[in-house]
DNA sequence: TTAGTTCATTGCAATATTACGATAAAGATT
DNA sequence: AATCTTTATCGTAATATTGCAATGAACTAA
């Protein structure tokens, strides 16, 4: 079906899954790496730096803004992305809390 | 296409999208948090604790059992699932430094 | 043996994602 | 104005994902 139902999960548990799922693109963790990489607005190398055509790269800046994740500032001709620091610290702290669950008790496996 | 060009992208850079894709899914997401919770294994619950359909509950914990982050244990007629902590503990250390990476330099935007 | 329980697998339909050519939009340059 | 540069959007093809009914496999209980 492809759909998935996400009126039977917990907001928490959407939430995680919808930042679990926009970094679960190869190409979207290279543009952030690049982005934090540089450590500020970057105009353009992106397509350069990641090898897929123009619009491929559009359509998954696109996704990463949507989420909050990134900003992009209107610069004449071109676009500066970085990262939107605010959101992202928000997005550790909920994946954070997920990753780091610990497993003291013992386990029967 | 729905194609991912693997190969154009570091080892790493696919080994986080991998991890984050099978967090991508509330299900997937409520099944680890309620092994977590439970903290020990778990036989069959997770049909009930969960609204799916069981052979959609067995894929998605196929799909965790893959990536090595849970493990099953045949206990006669049902099977025993926890979570794997020695490769969540691996995950682990991979997702946090990608996630964990800082912002201190300003940023234009 | 027969029936019940539990989980995996198969097969399929519906939807989502990915990639990119073509094109549009908008500012810059000549 | 005409052209160039840069990014976004549209449309479409290919592939992936999700969900479940039906069925199978394997052990248990009567």
């Amino acid at each position: 079906m492809g759909l998935t139902k996400t009126e039977m999960f917990s907001e928490l548990q959407n939430e995680i899954a919808l930042y679990a799922k926009v970094f679960g693109h190869p190409a979207r963790v290279a543009i952030l790496q690049h982005l934090f990489k540089i450590n500020t607005c970057v105009c353009g190398d992106l397509v350069d730096e990641i090898g897929l055509a123009q619009p491929t790269i559009s359509q998954h800046l696109k996704e990463l803004k949507h989420l909050g994740l990134i900003k992009g500032n209107v610069e004449g001709t071109s676009v500066c992305y970085c990262v939107d620091s605010k959101n992202w610290a928000k997005m550790k702290e909920v994946m954070f809390q997920f990753l780091d669950q610990d497993l003291s008790k013992e386990q029967c496996c």
